[in-house]
Formats: structure tokens, C-alpha cells, sequence
DNA sequence: ATTTTCAAT
């Protein structure tokens, strides 16, 4: 247990250059609102593996976490899910995840990362990919301190 | 700091 504590704060901590992270988690929250006063809650954490980025090994669990969401006949379920990961979504997630979210509109996703994942060069891929993800409606935001020599507005902001 | 990064050895 103090291992697994560890390795998380490890891991999650939000240094400009965290050498050694050689893997990322996501801690996640999955809410839906099933009454007027009350919410569903569920949360659990994944890692990468091998040849899957994190964010897309979530998709594979997503119908397991929120049934529903592609309808139980007519219905569509709404979801709402937020996200807590130790790097940003590559250019490639990034991609995939906004394709996912337009095409889901009853799934409203937030994440909140501690570092940013190769968005150094100003015109980098990842940095457009974070741009897509703003523009299908989820926005990263760094919530823990500022990255040192990072300022937090370097996420998307424009259009 | 000329630093790192969902590894590659
Ligand atoms: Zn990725």
C-alpha cells in the first residue's frame, strides 16, 4: 500500500523534467446522474502497457464503466468523466479522443495532467493535438503547481 | 543547465 503511494507521487509529481517516467497513469472518475439529488460515482486508475497508450486502453473499458452510453434502446446515458493523468495525451490520442468525443456527445470528459508530454517546441504535434481535444470540448488543465519554466497558459488558449 | 518524455536495452 505505502508502495503503491509512493510510486503514484512519483509519478505524479509535476517536475519540469521528470526524468525516469517511463510510463503513465490515469486515475479516473466516472459520474452520471441517476436522480435529482443523487449522482453514480465510480474510480479506479489504469497504466500504459506495451504498445497501448493509456488514454486508449480507457476506451476499451469505457462500455464496461458507463453502461448505457451507446443506448439502452432509445436512451443514451450521460456520463461525465474526469480524468487525473501523470503526462498529457501524445499528438495521437489526442487525435483519436477528439474523434471519440464528437461522435459522443452524451460523454462529457475533463483531465487534469501534471506535466506536459512533449509540448515544448511551440509548433509541435502535441501541442495541436491538446488544441483538438479544447475544440471537441475538453480542456487539459495542469492543476497542480505551475511547471517550473512552464507557464500554465502555454495550454491551448486560442481559437 | 546544454536536463525529460506512454523506452530501449
Ligand atoms: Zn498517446
Amino acid at each position: 500500500m505505502l508502495d503503491m503511494i509512493k510510486r503514484f507521487i512519483y509519478h505524479y509529481n509535476n517536475m519540469r523534467w521528470a526524468r525516469g517516467r517511463h510510463e503513465t497513469y490515469l486515475c479516473f472518475v466516472v459520474k452520471r446522474r441517476i436522480g435529482p439529488d443523487t449522482l453514480s460515482f465510480d474510480f479506479g486508475h489504469l497504466r500504459n502497457r506495451t504498445g497501448c497508450h493509456v488514454e486508449l486502453l480507457f476506451l476499451r473499458y469505457l462500455g464496461a464503466l458507463c453502461p448505457g452510453l451507446w443506448g439502452y434502446g432509445e436512451t443514451k446515458l450521460t456520463y461525465s468523466i474526469t480524468w487525473f493523468c501523470s503526462w498529457s495525451p501524445c499528438a495521437d490520442c489526442s487525435s483519436k479522443l477528439a474523434q471519440f468525443l464528437r461522435q459522443t456527445p452524451n460523454l462529457r470528459l475533463r483531465i487534469f495532467v501534471s506535466r506536459l508530454y512533449f509540448c515544448d517546441r511551440e509548433d509541435g504535434l502535441e501541442r495541436e493535438g491538446l488544441r483538438m481535444l479544447k475544440r471537441a470540448g475538453v480542456c487539459p488543465v495542469m492543476d497542480w503547481r505551475p511547471v517550473q519554466g512552464v507557464p500554465p497558459h502555454i495550454m491551448p488558449n486560442d481559437s
